[in-house]
DNA sequence: CAGGATCCTAGGGGATACTG
DNA sequence: CAGTATCCCCTAGGATCCTG
C-alpha cells in the first residue's frame, strides 16, 4: 500500500491519532490515484522545466486527446502540481508550468523513464520468453 | 514524451538508425503504458522485498479486484518484473516476488510514494484553494 | 487456493460542435 | 487559441460461476 509502515511507531495508539492516520491514508490513496496514471505522468514529464501552451503540450504528447489533456491538466492544477497562467490577449494564450512540488514529482517520473529505457532490452526478451511459452 | 532527447546526438541520421529509434520509442511507450497505472504500481510497491501469495497480495492492496490483480500480475510477469512460482501442492500455492529489474522499478515507485507523503499537506491546501474558487 | 471464462454495466474517453 | 458541453461508443473492470 502507499502507507508507510510507521503505524507502530507511536508509543500508545490514541484514538485521535488513528483517525488522523486513516485520513492521511485515504488522502494518499486519492492522490496516488490522481497521479499514477499514464497521461498525468506524461504531462509532468513533458512539461519538464519548460513553460508550454495548451497546443504545444497537445502536440508534445503523442496520442493524447483534447479532452484527456484538459481533464488531467485540471487535476494536476487542483493538486497544485501545475500552474496555469492565462494571458488576457486575443486570441487567448494559456501557459502551463510545473510548480515547485510538481518538479519534485517530475524527478521521480524521470527516474521511471530512465528505468524504462535502461531495461528496454531486458523487457523485450522477457516478453518473447513469456509469449513463446 | 518518454523519449529522451538524444535524437540529434548521432553524427548523421542514417535511415536504419531512425527506424531503430522509432521502434525503441514505441516500445518505451508501450512499457510505460503497462507500468504507469495505479494497480501495477501498487502491486510493485506492495510486493517490496517480500514473497507473497495471491491472496496475501489481494488482501494487501485495498480495493483491488480478483480480476485486476491477476490481469496486472500477468502483465508484470510478461514484462519480467515479477516472478511467479507455482508449488504443485494441493491446494496450490503460488508465490510472487519482484525480479531484479522489478526491484529497480520499485525504487522509483518508493520515491513517488515518499513524495506523496511529503506533500500531503501542500496538496490538501492546494485543493481547498482550487475548490474554493 | 489460484485463476480461467462469462456476463454485464458504468464510465472512460473519442469526435464534434459551440463560446469567449 | 483554449475550454466547455454533448453525444456516443467501447472497454475497463466488477460480480459470479466453474475447474484443477
Amino acid at each position: 500500500m502507499v502507507t508507510k509502515q510507521l503505524r507502530g511507531a507511536t508509543a500508545r495508539p490514541i484514538k485521535k491519532d488513528d483517525a488522523d492516520l486513516a485520513r492521511a491514508d485515504s488522502l494518499a490513496r486519492e492522490i496516488f490515484a490522481d497521479i499514477a496514471n499514464k497521461w498525468a505522468l506524461l504531462i509532468v514529464e513533458t512539461l519538464g522545466d519548460d513553460t508550454l501552451r495548451f497546443t504545444e503540450l497537445r502536440d508534445g504528447i503523442e496520442g493524447i486527446s483534447h479532452k484527456m489533456l484538459t481533464q488531467n491538466l485540471r487535476l494536476l492544477e487542483r493538486n497544485g502540481l501545475v500552474e496555469r497562467t492565462v494571458h488576457p490577449t486575443v486570441p487567448p494564450r494559456v501557459e502551463y508550468t510545473l510548480t515547485e512540488p510538481g518538479r519534485g514529482l517530475r524527478a521521480t517520473v524521470d527516474a521511471m523513464c530512465d528505468w524504462t529505457h535502461r531495461h528496454l532490452g531486458a523487457i523485450e526478451s522477457a516478453r518473447h520468453r513469456f509469449d513463446g511459452v
